[in-house]
DNA sequence: AACGGTCACAACCGCAAGCAC
DNA sequence: CGTGCTTGCGGTTGTGACCGT
């Protein structure tokens, strides 16, 4: 009964606070994230608009979280989205759709908003140089066929000149342009972001090219210089539109280069039903390939 | 140097589910 | 069971930085 009352009180206390506070808006600054940290560092997250208005903070709950969580949280991971993270966006994207809160469990570190914007500014910029929706056949084939292979073979290849160089100190820290300039922000990506949990993103980062993209007819019985071949594609209409001139530069570059040898093996005979419970057509992954991710990213699923 | 277009990302919005009362 | 609040999600927008002309 005393809850009843309370909360009965608090609605008051909230509808007359929001009409006296005129709540603030748009970017955060540097003193409402030392607010929050501390108060969350002190009581913990959770009842989001009680701690906004306890802090002290001329914001509204969802902001507070959203804030929280999408970039003040410790754990968050900064800098590029590096090849193995593609790779698993890719995947994760193809199975389950734009499913980001799902995507992000797992990939650590990455937020739900980040791998949103990334595929809303990377994979859906190319669907459409490719002039294809994001969502057609066409498109998740050429993920399907040509870019996840091809990031594979990065991966690969990055893993591989890893090994053998001897200065692990080459990994480039990328920050984000937004984070030049601003002191504290800096302070927040250093730590989380090391060689050791991007190892490849020095490869990652956007390296411009332009590749020549063949008729689409060829990619439904095509060779990768990985072994990996394509000539299941049951769609014989299958055909990019327009232009063939594509950018594909941070996804994946040399997008059609067939020189040198990765040594994987991924035979179209290997090209099984990857996962229990999964729609078929959903699969795009062989069994090496899964265990490939899996070694990648200690995943399960 | 100025300008316009593009990109990347933070932040907001609307909606729905879950929960407590 | 209805109501209101909180939380989470996906879509969208706003904006600063960058880049090409």
């Amino acid at each position: 009964m005393e809850d009843v009352k309370a909360r009965g009180c608090i609605r008051k206390i909230q509808s007359s606070e929001e009409d006296q506070l005129d709540l603030i808006r748009g970017p955060w600054t540097v003193e409402e994230d030392f607010k929050l940290i501390n108060y969350i560092a002190v009581h913990g997250e959770g009842r989001w608009n009680s701690l906004a208005r306890c802090a002290g903070l001329k914001r509204t709950g969802k902001s507070c979280r959203l804030r929280w969580l999408n970039y003040l949280r410790p754990d968050i991971r900064r800098g590029n989205i590096t090849l193995e993270e593609q790779l698993l966006i890719l995947e994760l994207h193809s199975r389950w759709g734009n499913r980001w809160s799902k995507i992000a469990q797992h990939l650590p570190g990455r937020t739900d908003n980040e791998i949103k914007n990334y595929w809303r500014t990377r994979v859906q910029k190319h669907a459409k140089q490719l002039k294809c929706d994001v969502n057609s056949k066409q498109f998740k084939d050429t993920v399907r066929y040509l870019w996840m292979p091809r990031l594979v073979e990065r991966i690969q290849a990055a893993s591989a000149s890893a090994t053998t160089a001897t200065d692990t100190g080459t990994a480039q820290m990328s920050l984000r342009r937004d984070v030049i300039g601003n002191e504290y922000a800096a302070q927040q990506v250093t730590p989380s972001y090391t060689p050791e949990n991007s190892s490849t993103a020095t490869v990652a980062s956007s390296d411009s090219f332009e590749t020549q993209v063949s008729p689409v007819s060829d990619l439904t019985n095509c060779t990768y210089n990985n072994g990996f071949h394509v000539s299941n594609n049951s769609n014989p209409d299958y055909g990019f539109q327009g232009s063939s001139q594509v950018d594909y530069s941070d996804l994946s570059d040399n997008y059609y280069d067939h020189r040198g040898g990765i040594g994987m093996d991924y035979q179209t005979s290997n090209y099984q039903p990857l996962l229990d419970g999964c729609d078929l057509s959903d699969n795009l992954l062989s069994a090496d390939y899964f265990l490939f991710l899996q070694q990648q990213f200690n995943f399960n699923m």
